[in-house]
DNA sequence: ACGCTAACTGAACGCGTGTTCATATCCAAG
DNA sequence: CTTGGATATGAACACGCGTTCAGTTAGCGT
């Protein structure tokens, strides 16, 4: 709290004349993070599977690259959550986790995919594209772009049907 | 440390008749945490690249799942060790790191594997596979040997030559 | 039985935390 | 010019933390 004060340019104490208490800053935090994530990902979710998970795959790496302290927060601060806050923000990640389930269902469906699990190679997919904020660096070997290419190949090869890799 | 010393039973001032400081304490936890895991990932190096690449994947799932707490506290405090302490514990997880990225090139090499890099590549696997302790519950739909199938079949195709999958 | 050493207690310390509140300051409306 | 409401201050609070230490206890060798 007395940071974030010092950063704004202001005593700990005038926080509260924008926020009831620290708990509630983290969950609207966190809340307004998700629904901007839900709202972004939205033109992922047009055209034929494997067209929208490219999308998705290209869209969560770059969000995420974009909001490394939101992303921290939500991975450190869920802990110290009210249950009730806890829930509605695991709810919030749960429909996001839905969206690329649903989104491997049609492709398996649709004949493009193929997957052991639609939940957990969803999940499975949704870790490894969060696990770029873990290594990657702006300055590195690799531009961002690099990265996005990588993992959608390696994310179309995991879940195409046997031997068709599309580019 | 009050926690630790109850569960111990026993009161927060003994525990400093076994180590210096909390401090000691979080490195050591993480250091004999890693030392474990390169010793007991030895078994899983021998053999060709794809059988190596198997074994690893099924011993990273079952060993991180049988220490949750570890894998919780080499994550959550890590932030919080000396520049030194860190240094050493990162060094040790980029060896592991380094092995199985050992393992893909030997892949590539035999001619088993196409990957887009084989650093990245690596990071997306473990990223993938530790992230199976956020999820997996011992009372779920899945055993935990389903999970260990399921990843395997997805980490093959992810690096396989394509068109060839093993099983 | 005695004494020595190792181990444990319980209270305290300094510090950092989130939060509150009486007081002061500013600025626009009447 | 006065006044009132919004906003900031700075000091204090209760609490939890890691850590220390003088005093007590327990157990073993002689």
């Amino acid at each position: 709290m007395r940071v974030i004060a010092r950063e704004v340019g202001v005593q700990a104490g005038a926080l509260y004349n924008y926020i009831p208490d620290k708990q509630t800053l983290l969950h609207e935090l966190m809340r307004d993070h998700l629904l901007e994530l839900h709202e972004a990902v939205g033109p992922c979710l047009v055209g034929a599977a494997p067209a929208r998970l490219e999308a998705f795959v290209r869209f969560h790496i770059a969000f995420h690259h974009a909001r490394p302290d939101a992303v921290f927060i939500a991975y450190m601060e869920l802990r110290n959550l009210t249950p009730e806050n806890f829930a509605e923000i695991e709810g919030l990640r749960r429909r996001y986790e839905q969206l690329l389930a649903e989104m491997l269902h049609a492709g398996v469906e649709e004949g493009a995919f193929s997957v052991p699990d639609e939940k957990v190679a969803s999940m499975a997919i949704i870790a490894m594209l969060t696990g770029v904020n873990t290594w990657f660096r702006e300055d590195g070997r690799l531009s961002l772009g690099d990265v996005q290419n990588m993992y959608w190949q390696m994310v179309a090869r995991m879940v195409s049907v046997s031997g068709t890799v599309s580019s």
